[in-house]
This record gives C-alpha cells, structure tokens and sequence, in this order.
DNA sequence: TTGTACGCGTTATCAG
DNA sequence: CTGATAACGCGTACAA
C-alpha cells in the first residue's frame, strides 16, 4: 500500500494525495475528504523511509540517553519531552548502552534523521574526542561539562560535580565526621573522577593530610554494587563514621549493607548521596544528598539547543546550582 | 557525502562500493581495502532510509516499551537485547508515554522499519482493540495476558495477576491479618483491575464478607502515590493492620508514610508489595513482594516470537509462575 | 571481478 | 487546484 495505490483507487494523482497527506493548501476540500477516507479505511501509513530519503531538511532533535539504568534519565527525558511539546521540533529519543560509543551512535541517528540538533544525556570525553568532530549539528551535552573539551558545536549544561561533591563532604566534616569513606566510582568515567576530585579537595582544605585520607571503594552506580562496597568496607579494619556514595543508588546500597550488620544509620554510620533521585525521599532513613536541578539543568539545555539553531546563538557551557538536601541519613558526632 | 562520492573518490562504481559496505562476495581484496579506507577516512555512514526504502524484508523486531517509569521495563529490555544478541535478528527500542497509544504507534514502527516480529511490553486491551488488527506480523505482549482478547497473531506471557495478588492477601490472611488495605489502581489498567479481583478472591475465600472488606485508596505506581494514600489511610478512622499495594513503587511510598507518622512497618503495619523491583531487597525493611519472574518472562517471549517466524508456531498464551519473597515488611500478629 | 541502469515511495517543481 | 516527472541514496539484476 503505497500513496499510489490510494492514487489510483481515488483518481487523483500522487500529487495530490501527497499534499493531502501533508497538510498542504491548494487543495479542494473535496479531494481533501475523498482521499483522507482512503487513508483512513486502509489505514495507509506514508513510508518514512521514503519520505526521509526526499527531505532535505527535518525538524527533528535528536535525544540520545546513555545507559537505560541511570535513574535519573527517564524524569529528564520526559522534561526535555515536555519543553518541545509546543513547539515545532520533533524530539526522536534513541537509548544507548552503558558501554557503547555514544558519539557514533548519535551521529548515525543524526544522520538517519536528518537531524539539525542534538542532546546527548550523559558521555565521555573519550568518545568525544574520537568522534564528535564528525558532527556538525549544535549539540547540548547535559549532565557532563565540556567546557575544555574545544568542540564549536558543543555546549554543555550540568551541575559541577567537583564542587557538589566537595560539598557533601564539608558537610560530613563539618557535623565531625573525619575518617570518611568515598564509596564507588569507575575508571575512565568523568562523573567519577570529578566527583572524587571533590572528596579529595574538601579533606584537604580541612587540613587532612592525603595519608589519612578515608578508605576508596569503587563500584559503579547500583545497589548491588553499593551494598558489596559497603559490605567490604565494613569487614575491613577502617572505622569510618561516614561515608560519602558517588551515587544515590549506592548510598541506599550502603544504607542496607550497615543495616544488615546490625547497625543504624545515622546512628552508626552516617551517608550522604549524590544525585537526588526520588526514592531518596523516600527511603528510611531519608537520603541525605546533593540534589542536582534536574528540570534547570534540562530547561537550561533545551534553550540553549533553540538559541544556537534559531539565533545563531554561540555555544556556551553552564553550571547550574545543586543543593545540599539535607534528611536523615547524617548525624552530628 | 554518498557511495556515489566514495566511487568518484576510490575510482571504483557505486556497485562496487555497495557490495563492499554490504559485505558481499566477489569483490577483490583491493578494492574492499581502497574503499573502506575512504569510508573509515570519511567516516561514511550508509544512508538508513534509502536502504530500507529498497530492502524489501528486515530482520528487524520492534520491541515497543510503554511507559518510561516503570521499574521493571528497563531490566526486561536488556534481557531481551541478550537474547537476540547471537541472533541474526535486529532489536529495535521504541519507547512510547505512558498515556499514548502504543499499538498505533508500534504499527507504524513497524511499517518503517519493515519489522517482522514485535515484541510489546505493557499494553492495555483498549488499544490493542482499536487497532491491533491491522497489525499482521507476529507479536508477543509481554506482561499482561491477552489469551481471550481474539487476536490470530498476537501471543501473551504473563504473570498470573489475580493469582499473584490472591496469594498476597492469602499471605497477609495466615499471619492474622484481617483488615487489609488495597493500595492503588487507576480505571482503565487490566493491571490493577486484575490485581484487586486477587485481593477480592482472597478475602472471600476466607470467609470474609463483601462489606467487611479491608479500604481501598486509589493512586497511580509512583512512590508519590503510594504515600499519598498511605497518609490518607491513616488519617481515615480505618485501622488496617496489613496493606497490600498493587506494586513496589507504592508499597515504598506507603512504608515512608507510616514510618513519618511513626509507626513502623511490619511493628505497627505490615507491607506487601507486587512485581519484585530491585529496590525492594535494598529497602529498609526489606519488601516482602509477589516477585514475577522477569527473566523467565522475557525468555518464553522471545521463544514464542522466534517459533512463530521460524515454525510458523502457533499463538500461545502462557503464565510465569510467580514467587512470594518473604522478606522483612510483614509480621505475624 | 566490475560497471550500468532501473526502481524502491516520497516530495517538490513545474506546467497546465 | 491538479498532474506529470525529476530527484533523493541505495541495492541488485544483468551485462561486460
């Protein structure tokens, strides 16, 4: 069933019926009627490969999403959903794996798509560097900060991490804890280091020396892996009083390991997150964390993604505030 | 930049050329390695429309995901990707709102990608009724049960919902529990409506009258919702010793709403939840759940919709069995 | 082993 | 307002 078809059965050409099927004016409202009950008694669907193939320009922004376990992702793909509801854009959403190119990744759709802009949610800079060159569209990296990365194209819009990190742990200082453990944490990845960086300047400027620095224990960002960090941590002879998770997910992994030892937390054991993820106000005890500004940090992107593509607007990296959402998993010593 | 610019470039035609990319026979050594260093050196990448629009039959399988925010969702589609990784089949991710017409929509992916099997995870018999005939390639609804909907090629795999929920309130029953809350449920979702017909079923059988039936507080599967209801249950003059919520993400919210109002789950009330989410084992108390069996799940489907284009197998509708994880959130009174 | 030419379903540009 | 027709980029007979 091509437009074709619906051509012949209705007498009028393809033309015509490729107007009708577009909205086009010029049309009589009799052909109009005539070739929509076709479509509609078919239930003919216009071929968008073809329709792809013939466009030159499309109206899509293309959205990829790294990694379909991040909490995170599926809020802020609905936010950035609803910031192009209203307006002309088409959002095409595409999920990568955790350990697939990004980069390439996106380039394909963008190619397939015929799409003039581009999100991407989470990224290394890594694959960046490999292959982001061969993107020509504006481009918004959310949730990471390309500032030092030279790409024209290339805006960013995230929290920063080294400062949100070092943050928590001041807190964590600051309500007496000293021997602080930092609890997950991947090699190669740009979140991490950054969030360790943190850790690490906030022990410093508090006057302790990088020897007497907590105990690292990495992992990436799940339960299961927060709780196996958390349980090693516990076995081994370091006594920390608190304990700093690059993740939310591992905080409430770590929560249950002290848990399951028999002890409390804050009472024992005092935690504080990162991220900000719902269950978090929710969890018992209620996560103490670093809330990033999910709806800013998306807002922020989408307009910068228009500016670039209606205004010629220039790239920009931005960092939007986090807070320090203080609950109940930390306890004054 | 086209194979055609790749021909011009490398000397060669465009056939040789889309025999190189397309991994076909007779073509010499030379040429396969002239050409690809120009495709790498370009970074050229085929152009998807213009290929479909000439591939007359894909190996593609649509799996249509509906909603984003269900927990289990992400776990089932990375099981399936597993599956179909050895295969010789393409898996292509479409993820649709929780408010939209998923069969629509997976008809038309469909129709664009040429798929010729479909997987659908969650979906409600109103849509498929709408318009599920005019999809003709083999499908399997992954999750709610479709075995009198009538339909020629759609297959189901599913948990048991009435039975799973019974055995629930069953559970509840035999640790005394008598005045059993419903938590949650929309109009409209086979889900919730099957799952309160379980929670019926088991209060009958017990002997309990219609009238004596534990409340019910509606709400959607969000944390939020859960504890919503919760906080209104317990404002209400009802006391209830044991609720029973209609999935996870509720029974969550419902435990941080007794927890804020200073009662402790199972001490005061005790908790089950349904579908078996990774959080569940990591909450504090642990969720005792109805845990479906994902994996299995995702495994018989994906063998049904490989016999049926394979075999020519027939439609089949099967049940996975469910467990009850006994974990921390229900006490004995 | 390689090149040529046609057609896939659509849109857009004309001329009517 | 409508109809014919040339692209769009690619795969593939078929011919060389």
């Amino acid at each position: 069933m091509t437009i074709k078809d619906i051509a012949k059965e209705t007498g009028y050409s393809i033309g015509t019926v490729s107007r009708v099927l577009n909205n086009h004016p010029n049309v009589s409202e009799k052909a109009r009627k005539t070739i929509m009950e076709a479509v509609d008694r078919h239930g003919f669907i216009l071929n968008v490969s073809a329709k792809n193939l013939k466009t030159v320009q499309s109206e899509n922004i293309i959205i990829v999403v790294k990694g379909t376990f991040n909490e995170l992702f599926p809020v802020m793909v609905q936010r950035i959903q609803m910031y192009f509801r209203e307006t002309r854009y088409t959002l095409i959403t595409e999920y990568v794996d955790e350990e697939a190119d990004e980069v390439t990744r996106a380039r394909q759709v963008c190619l397939e798509k015929k799409a003039i802009g581009l999100l991407i949610l989470g990224g290394n800079k890594e694959n960046f560097e490999k292959g982001f060159d061969r993107i020509k569209i504006p481009a918004v990296l959310v949730t990471n900060h390309a500032g030092d990365w030279g790409f024209e194209n290339l805006s960013s819009v995230s929290t920063d991490d080294t400062e949100g990190a070092k943050k928590a742990v001041e807190f964590l200082l600051k309500k007496g804890h000293r021997n602080i453990a930092l609890l997950g944490g991947t090699v190669g990845s740009d979140t991490s280091t950054q969030r360790r960086l943190g850790w690490e300047k906030a022990q410093e400027e508090f006057g302790i020396k990088k020897k007497d620095f907590g105990p690292c224990v990495g992992g990436r960002y799940s339960f299961e892996a927060g709780y196996e960090a958390m349980k090693k941590l516990l076995k081994s002879d370091k006594k920390v009083t608190g304990v700093f998770a690059l993740a939310d997910v591992m905080a409430i992994g770590a929560i249950s390991a002290i848990s399951d030892a028999g002890l409390s937390v804050p009472g024992d054991v005092s935690v504080i997150g990162y991220d900000g993820i719902p269950i978090g106000a929710y969890f018992c005890p209620k996560l103490t964390t670093i809330r990033q500004s999910i709806d800013k940090i998306c807002d922020r992107s989408c307009e910068i993604l228009v500016d670039c593509l209606e205004n010629e607007g220039k790239t920009r990296h931005e960092f939007i505030p986090f807070t320090l959402d203080e609950r109940q998993s930390v306890k004054k010593i």
